[in-house]
DNA sequence: GACATTGTAACGAACGTTCGGTATATTTAT
DNA sequence: ATAAATATACCGAACGTTCGTTACAATGTC
């Protein structure tokens, strides 16, 4: 008999990989058997309650994953909101590998999503939210314009994903990513004139 | 034993709803014939080719609405492009029920999706982008701009549809599509004085 | 030898699909 | 006009397959 072993951050990566590209319904137990390396009987073993636990794991690592590398960034006050905005968006682009990977939050919000995933999508969703705002406040919005700003930011976000899916033009979230960018640096820039005078 | 009776065009509609709502494999042939009250062998009868011909007919309702209520009006000079495009997004108001409804674009192309659909996907993003390219060149930006804008209003949309999903949030999409049409008056606006002078 | 881990085999339930047959509507023949 | 014949629409029951899940034996590691 050949063992296969896999840790768990490789494991729940695959996990999370297989999610992400089908949904929840179209993960199924055997794509996630080939997909891992792990039997079937292998994964009950190391997620004792299923496919729900599975989900559950994905949208978790995707939580710290934000966390660790878009959210923290763009709480750092000890850079500038450049880099830090800079820093999220090089995040992405990884995350997301330019665009070609869709986000957990939209394949796993379709249907009758469980509450508890539901929530915990919810979760995501706010704490990044939160960090847009914060930026946005600090570059000089009221409270009122920086919801707004992050709010759209994240609209823009998973709408690349979604068109970019579609299109299967790998050029154009990277390309819009980066006006995106633009438009945050003239934004201080403008703010910073109005602010010297 | 009970007959029930639907016509083609109410039978379209139930069908594309549940795919909109639950994606392709959520969207079960028991759920289908549930939502559309025809038993599942009766359904056979009206889609012969199965479970794709039921997607294909979804697709088909998708892009004739989006033609008709959407493009058309984009592309038609007899309007000022102002009206155009406010009548096209009242008509995204209608079509995705103030953002509480899905879009199949997005929802149909998740997966393991079938040339066919895919390209059925495709040739609806197109159609619509075009008209947005046009009517976008009227207003006076070049050919490269008025693409780069025609694209970013079809991301957002669909970002704008995702993010409501995810926070359930009834009044975002409305606000930001009102934010979306006031930044295009606005740029008219510019234009037509710089025009002016 | 003990214990965690993986593999084999099977489970009931639900999947998409098919088929024989029954209603209902339309056409044809008388 | 009426009845027989045909076509269309719908339904119940079952098909084989795959779903998510479980029980338990075999293997690996210590």
């Amino acid at each position: 008999m050949v063992q296969v072993t896999i840790n768990d951050d490789a494991l729940t990566n695959a996990v999370f990989e297989t999610f992400r590209k089908h949904g929840y319904e179209g993960a199924t137990i055997s794509l996630l058997s080939l997909e891992t390396g792990l039997k079937k009987s292998s994964l009950y073993h190391r997620f004792p309650a299923g496919k729900d636990d599975m989900a559950r794991a994905a949208v978790t690592y995707v939580q710290m994953q934000i966390q660790q590398h878009m959210i923290i960034p763009l709480l750092n006050k000890n850079l500038v909101p450049e880099v830090r905005f800079s820093t999220m968006i090089v995040a992405a682009r990884q995350f997301f590998v330019d665009g070609t990977k869709n986000c957990l939050l939209n394949v796993l919000s379709l249907g009758d999503v469980k509450p508890e995933i539901q929530q915990q999508l919810n979760a995501v969703y706010d704490a990044f939210l939160y960090a847009l705002e914060k930026l946005a406040q600090e570059v000089g919005m009221s409270a009122h314009e920086a919801k707004l700003w992050a709010e759209r930011f994240l609209i823009f976000l998973e709408g690349a994903l979604v068109i970019q899916r579609l299109t299967k033009n790998k050029e154009m979230f990277i390309q819009q990513l980066q006006y995106e960018q633009q438009q945050f640096n003239q934004l201080i820039a403008k703010g910073a004139k109005h602010e010297s005078d």
